[in-house]
DNA sequence: GTAACAGGTTACAACATTGTTACAAAAGAA
DNA sequence: TTCTTTTGTAACAATGTTGTAACCTGTTAC
């Protein structure tokens, strides 16, 4: 850990330390990882029965997952009034941020996965 | 994501699908990205005390995380006949190639933290 | 003999999460 | 008119997870 970060890390108030529990917790949800790898990965705005297809989970986990991401404003939801329906989900540019950490973690996964079969 | 990655991802097997789900599932446990970041800071072998501490959390819990992370392959658990018992943890080889995407991923919680205060 | 310590385990009740099923809206196609 | 589509939501039973409280080991100190 950098100097700065340690520094950091103990000057952090209780509601600092609060938020980063809030974001362990969110980003430690069933599926949640993989939502944003996916989305990270093609970056355009991506439609909930694409995002549904990818992962394999229900239409209600899903839903859930998306509605806490933009909840924590790293997606935005956008409606279109077509028959039927089109919504696209996309990443917000603070979500985008997290690009590398998840990319690397992946890639982590991955290989550790390859390397166990 | 890259090419390679990408012809690695459709090529693979199911079982090898089952073995990043279950990696996946691994990590998004609760305070499993805690413990890992933990002991990625500290690169010394860390007591059990010191771990449950630092995630603040029951012995139950940081005892199953634990017991999860050596049945992966991911801790080493050392226990030496002192008196009261010493037990050390400590992160395989393995574990610690997950540290820079840790790192990155702890850096973004931090500083979105920060500035949601 | 009993208190204290580290490092747990076990049982269990409370709580959280999941998938399933049913439903809805809106409009164009058959 | 009824079917189809996408994108969900509501209710609910089944399942999974959590912390708490009690207990255990082994040895040293009182």
């Amino acid at each position: 850990m950098s100097q700065v970060q340690s520094q950091r890390m103990q000057s952090m108030c209780e509601s600092a330390k609060a938020h980063v529990d809030d974001l362990l917790v969110l980003l430690s949800k069933s599926k949640m990882l993989s939502i944003l790898y996916i989305m990270n990965c093609d970056k355009e705005p991506m439609r909930f029965s694409e995002i549904k297809k990818r992962v394999n989970s229900s239409s209600t986990t899903v839903a859930r997952r998306l509605a806490e991401l933009e909840d924590h404003g790293l997606v935005t939801r956008t409606a279109f009034a077509t028959v039927p329906a089109t919504v696209m989900y996309e990443l917000t540019d603070d979500a985008i941020t997290l690009q590398p950490s998840l990319e690397s973690m992946f890639e982590w996964v991955l290989n550790r996965a390859d390397s166990s079969v």
